[in-house]
DNA sequence: CTTGAAGCTATAGTTGCTAGAGACATTAGG
DNA sequence: CCTAATGTCTCTAGCAACTATAGCTTCAAG
């Protein structure tokens, strides 16, 4: 049995991190020690690692939580697994277009700066000036936080 | 001089949006009418639709509030903003780089998935095993939110 | 003059954590 | 066995960048 400490290290995760997924439901609740510290099975890591592992590859919370369900039923179809993969796929797929147009947007700004003063300053003129775009770059339709 | 459901309207931000803007100070304290509703300039308009392109292109508000600051500054030198862009663009670049590596895992999962129980399914195997994968997602870095 | 749309403030919720305070548990060294 | 250092506990609040709700006032059209 791990305490939550080196369960977090052997996963890649942080400790507050795993008690946050255990407060959402997306861990089962720890057994517990005698002084009411949590502890880990292996299963409980092998658990963790599959929602590292699919942070890592962008899938929300939500999406997380259907698949371990689904993980849980060896022998439903999968078809319900791969449709969430699927939309996850697009939806990677959609961002890299995004952000592949706002690249080319940035590069035309930063290439015709000519490092003058701010008024002639084509990074600044750009931004107050929508049509001086080449690209269409509206709607959003999913920003990144850091 | 325009009421904030036609500015929204005219720059394509929602109108709690603008109310928040001015909260944080991103927007200067609108004038108000005898019956206490904010009324805008055209200059605020030209703000407003900057802020929103500079947001179109994913730059935070952090970023913009300096872009604007130097904006009105316009016998200063364009280092600073050309920097703040040139940062934008490196960001964007290195998010288009993780998105493609975790587009082309995700492909792999996807593809491999033969539809049929969960007990065969690859993309709960792969999601349970890192050592599975081709690339090195790890380090997520930013990611996104909806 | 009345009705309905649009505006006001203030507060709370979203996602996926992270940081802090203050108290208890465990472990290593002397 | 005692102490000090580290680890863990709960709880609360904070981050970005909004969005939504409630309960009110104001405005424009008919």
């Amino acid at each position: 049995m791990l305490t939550i400490g080196k369960l977090g290290e052997a996963a890649g995760v942080k400790v507050p991190t795993i008690r946050y997924y255990e407060q959402i439901g997306l861990l089962p609740e720890a057994e517990r020690s005698a002084g009411n510290q949590r502890l880990y099975s292996r299963k409980a890591q092998g658990r963790l690692a599959f929602i590292r592992h699919a942070r890592d590859l962008g899938f929300t919370l939500e999406a997380i939580r259907d698949l371990l369900s689904l993980s849980d039923r060896p022998d439903q179809s999968c078809a319900a697994a791969d449709a969430i993969a699927k939309a996850q796929l697009a939806e990677v797929e959609s961002r890299i277009a995004r952000l592949t147009a706002l690249k080319a947007e940035l590069e035309r700004m930063v290439v015709q700066c000519a490092g003058g003063k701010i008024a002639d300053c084509r990074v600044i003129e750009v931004l107050g000036d929508h049509s001086l775009c080449e690209t269409n770059h509206r709607h959003p339709e999913t920003e990144a936080t850091h």
